[in-house]
DNA sequence: AATGAATGAGGGTTCATTCAT
DNA sequence: TATGAATGAACCCTCATTCAT
C-alpha cells in the first residue's frame, strides 16, 4: 500500500524524531533498532529510510538540531548589560531550566557522543565548545572585575556544569524539591564555587 | 584442539575481564559483540561461555566487582577520627586517585546501569547509595558540628559527585594540570560548596 | 509536483529505455535497481510505472524490440539474389556493423535472457532462431550448388554466429584493426568455416 | 543448536560450493540470495559465514579455483612434442571435453566476471589470459613453420575460442551428437580456420 | 505524467548462544 | 577448557511496487 490518506513527510518525520528520541534516551543507540522506532511511529522500517539516510544520521540529526537549538535559546535569553553575578544567576536558572525541559536530548548528547561517526562528533563537540564559552566568558569577567574569586577558570567551569547536569539524573518531577527550589539551590551553589563575594 | 599449553582458566577469565572492561568503556555494552571480545582475547567466541554465562552476566560482574572493590577500599581508606573538614579533604583526594586509576570502570559504572537487568540494576544501585553515603555522613557531621554551612545536604552530596566525576571525561594524562594540582583544586571548590569556614 | 514543461511521456519512455539498456548491460537485470533507473533519469522510481507495468516488461521490450529491430534490419538489407559467397560475405558484414553499432542489445539479450519469464523467453528464443535461419539458409544453398564443402551445416552456423559474436567481447573503438579490417578478416574465417572453394 | 554430529567443516563448505555453483549458473549471481544458497545445503542463512567472508567472496573462490583447475589441467594433458597440427587437435579435444565436463563453471566464468571486484576481475582476467595464450602459442608455431596459414593471429585466436564455447549453450546430453562426434566436427573447423594444408 | 511516501518482503550480514568434538 | 560449526533471530538497509496527491 501507498501513504494513508493525511499524512505528510513532515508529519512522519516529526513522528520517528520523537520516538528515536524516546527510544535512544531509554535503551540507547546500539540498542535500539530500525524496527523499535518504526512500531513507535506506526509506519515499517523501510519508511523511515524515506526520511533519513541511516541510523546515524538520525541519531546526528538530533544532536544537532539540540545543540543548535541550545545555543539559539541561549543567545535570545542572553542579558549582555548584567553584571557578572546577575549574569551566572541567570545563566544557571537558564541551564536549569532548559536541560530539564529537554532532559532527553541532553541525556542522549552525552551518552551517544561516542556512537557519532567523526566527522559528526567533531560538529557536535564544536558546539558543545561554543556553549562552555558562555560560563566561561562570565567567570572571566567576573574575574576581573573582582566580584568573583576564582580558583582555576577552566576547571571551575567545567565543574559548574558537570554540577548542574547531574541534576537531571535525579530529578523527578513530583520529588522533595520544586524547579524553582532548585534553582535557587543551585544559584547559592555555583555563588560559592566562584568565590562571590556576597551571597544574593 | 584444546586448551593451550600455559594458559589457566583464570588467566583467561581475567584477560576476557579486561578486554571486556576495555570495550564496553570505549564502544558501549550493546555495540560490542562476544566475538569482539574473543578476538581481542585470542579465543573463540564460545569460549567465553565457560566463563561467564552471558554477556549480561560479564558486565554485571564487571559492574558488582568495580563497586565492591570501591566500597573496600574506601573501608581501608577511612580515617575514622578525622574533622569534617580533614575527612572531606580525605574523601575527595581518595575519591580523584581512586576515579582516574580506574576510569573505565567508572565509565561503564555509569553508562552501562540502563543495559542491566533489573535484578542486577538494583544491586549496584545499592551499592552505589552506600558509597554516596559516605560523603554524605560527612556532610551531616560537619552541619552538625558548625564546621560547615551547608546548602541542602542531598542536593549538595550530588553535586560534589558529580562534580568529581565530571573530571574523568576532561582529565588527560599530560594535560596542562598535575594530579596532584587537581585534587588540590577540587579540595577547595568541595570547601566551597560545604560552605567551609577557612579554607584550609 | 507534476510533469515539468517540455517533458512528454514519449521522451520519458525513451530516457527509461537507454538508461535501463545502459544499466542492464553494465551491470545486469537482476543487480540494478528501478530507482537507479528512474535515478539515471531524471524521475523517481515510481514514474517508471507510467511507462512500464514493470521491470521485467522493461526488460522484455528491450529485447523484443531488439529482435525485431534486428530482424526488419536484415529484410532491408537482404539482397536475394547473390550468390552463396556473396549473400555470406553480405550477412557477415551486415552481423558484424548491426551488432557492433547495438553492443549493449545484443549484449543483454544473450546474459539476460535467463532472466525472461516462460512466455517472454519463448518468443525471444524464437526470434532468435527466425535470425539464425539467415546464415543457416545460405549455407544450404551453398551446399545445395556446390560452392560451400559443409562440415555440418547446424554446427558450422552456431560455429559461425558465436565467432563473430565473440567480437563484440574485444573489440574497442580505437584498438589494433578498424572496424573494416575487422569485418574483412571475419569474412575470410567465415569462408573457411564453409570450406569456400576460392577465398573472395 | 550447534554443529549436528557427523559433520565436518569441509564438507558443508563443498556443499556450498556446490549449491552456489549449480544457482549461479542457474539464476545468476545476483539474483541469488544466500538463503537460497543455505536452504539448497541444508545450513542456515548465518552458517555460510562460518565457511565464506562474503558473498563475494563465494563466487570469487569458484572463479579462481575454476581457473587455477582448468590451467592445471591443460598442465598435465599437455603433450609437447607435438606438431603443430596435433597440437591444436590435442587442445581442441581438451577444451571441449574440459569445458563440457565443466560447463557450469565455464558459463559463470564468462557470465559474473562484472559481477567480481576489482581486484578479484584482474586476479581472474589475468588466468584467463594464461589459458588464452595455449592456443596462441600453438598458432604462432604453425605459422612460424608453415603447416598453419594463419589469417591474424590475434583474432584467430579468439575465434576459436568463441566457437569452442559456443558449444557450451546448445549441447545436450542426449543430442543429434555424441560428444565424440562434436569433437571431431569442431577438430576440422579449427583446422580450416587457421587454415591448416591437409586436414586430418 | 510525476512526486513522494508508504508497504511488505527480502537482501547480505552479524548476533548471542549452544554443543559435538 | 577450547575450538569451530551450527542455530534462529535479529540487524540495517534496499527492493519492486502502489497510490494519494
Amino acid at each position: 500500500m501507498a501513504r494513508r490518506a493525511g499524512s505528510t513527510g513532515a508529519e512522519t518525520a516529526e513522528k520517528l524524531r520523537n520516538a528515536a528520541l524516546e527510544l535512544f534516551a531509554r535503551s540507547g543507540y546500539a540498542a535500539v533498532s530500525m524496527r523499535e522506532i518504526a512500531a513507535e511511529t506506526g509506519v515499517q522500517a523501510g519508511a523511515i529510510y524515506n526520511h533519513f539516510p541511516t541510523k546515524q544520521d538520525l541519531l546526528n540529526e538530533l544532536l544537532q538540531v539540540h545543540m543548535e537549538t541550545l545555543l539559539n535559546a541561549w543567545s535570545e535569553a542572553e542579558k549582555p548589560d548584567l553584571t557578572p553575578p546577575q549574569a551566572l544567576e541567570h545563566f544557571v536558572r537558564f541551564h536549569i531550566r532548559y536541560h530539564l525541559a529537554k532532559s532527553r536530548e541532553v541525556f542522549i548528547s552525552y551518552m551517544e557522543l561516542r556512537n557519532l561517526e567523526a566527522a559528526n562528533f567533531s560538529a557536535i563537540e564544536g558546539l558543545r565548545r561554543r556553549y562552555e564559552s558562555v560560563p566561561r566568558a562570565i567567570l572571566d569577567r567576573g574575574a576581573a572585575d573582582g566580584t568573583f574569586n576564582i580558583v582555576d577558570p577552566q576547571v571551575t567551569t567545567m565543574a559548574i556544569i558537570a554540577m548542574l547536569n547531574g541534576m537531571t539524573t535525579w530529578y523527578r518531577e513530583n520529588g522533595r524539591l520544586s524547579l524553582d527550589e532548585i534553582e535557587a539551590l543551585y544559584v547559592r551553589l555555583v555563588a560559592r564555587l566562584v568565590g562571590q563575594k556576597k551571597e544574593d
